[in-house]
DNA sequence: TAAAAAAGCGCAATGACTAAACTTTTGCAG
DNA sequence: CTGCAAAAGTTTAGTCATTGCGCTTTTTTA
């Protein structure tokens, strides 16, 4: 996220504090965007952005853990999806056909922004910078202790049980696998019947 | 690796130069683990490495691309050997069985060690430094597009075949699931039972 | 209306890393 | 052996992200 394009509506802050506080954010996000789809990540230094958005470098990090945050906004309740993606899945549908489709879904919610020319753009210089490659993908990482729990939980494993880590941690990585892919649907399929006929396998009716 | 007990005996340097630079290489490399042993990584900076190793800071850069370099010698042949896994293993073999093989071959090379006490001091060191275990982790990962077109040959698929890449991807990444397990050879055996199943049902006879 | 709380600011510092220009070693051709 | 070029090392000065400190300005709230 972090494109322009809003997919959730955030409830409104409430002061005119905290709509200054927002409208600050919002500056420095637009403006580091616009700077590095313009000169590339690399080549635009924090002074630049701060300058940009008429703020001190200080206040700057004050409204981001770091450079790279500027490009993100933070999805806070990225992890309780996840988590309920597994836990409420409707019945008869397996974890891994599950995860498929929430990561299908987060995908999708993007690509309704694929008409914006500036959302391609977006994607390319997030894929084409490690900095920012390496953020996207530990913000989707981050919650792998959290998914291997729930799906524990869900098939009355204990909670270090190795093949719930496994699922867990390919389940996560095949996000980047199928972003990088021409055809997301047809690679989420392929990727997952991997992960959907191995733990079959040994968890059957999950 | 880099906690001073060597796996693999490199060719002897030739003239009294190359001796004397892999010495300095060598003495930088030491100083690194010895003071992030006794200190932690963050709390060492550059110069007190270089100064310990008694050269300047330039001369240590000039030897190691970066700070988290200096505690991992560099495995140039991973990426051949791992390949080699792939394309040279006995028949009968599927391929998700010689990865893993090949991977806790590699785990058991390390463990030859395990009674040294400062390979135990190492590892917790890499696993409880953020920058050190995303830079080992990187050390693996840099190698999935060779193995999964090293996977993709040898089942005659397209080079960008998306199970081939799954493949790659899950079995690389499973390395640091195995790594912090207390019983590494039952988690191998259960996270590539999940691999296993998985590609046997698109892939049959590999 | 008087603080308390929060947003900003400038400044100085740290720590990893690089560039440039210069000195010392070392290897080697004559 | 001599002398010269390449390689290793040094110093110095710089960039860039990020943090801490102390100070001013706003906004909130008691």
């Amino acid at each position: 996220m972090g494109y322009g394009g809003r997919v959730t509506e955030p409830t409104e802050p409430t002061g005119r504090r905290e709509r200054k506080k927002a409208q600050t954010r919002q500056s420095l996000a637009d403006a580091a965007l616009e700077l590095f789809l313009e000169h590339g990540y690399d080549q635009v230094g924090v002074k630049d952005i701060a300058d940009a958005a008429d703020v001190s470098v200080t206040t700057l990090f004050k409204h981001f853990s770091g450079k790279e945050a500027l490009v993100f906004d933070q999805d806070d309740d990225l992890e309780a999806s996840l988590v309920a993606a597994v836990r409420e899945r409707p019945p008869g549908r397996s974890i891994p056909q599950a995860l498929r489709e929430h990561l299908l879904l987060k995908q999708t919610q993007l690509s309704i922004h694929a008409a914006d020319p500036r959302f391609a753009d977006f994607t390319r210089l997030v894929e084409d910078t490690p900095a920012l490659r390496d953020y996207a993908h530990r913000m989707w990482t981050r919650h792998e202790a959290a998914l291997t729990r729930a799906i524990a939980e869900a098939v009355g494993a204990p909670e270090d049980d190795v093949s719930c880590a496994a699922l867990a941690r390919f389940a996560l990585e095949a996000r980047s696998l199928i972003l990088r892919h021409a055809e997301p649907r047809r690679a989420a399929d392929e990727a997952f019947a991997l992960l959907e006929h191995g733990w079959a396998a040994s968890h059957p009716g999950n």
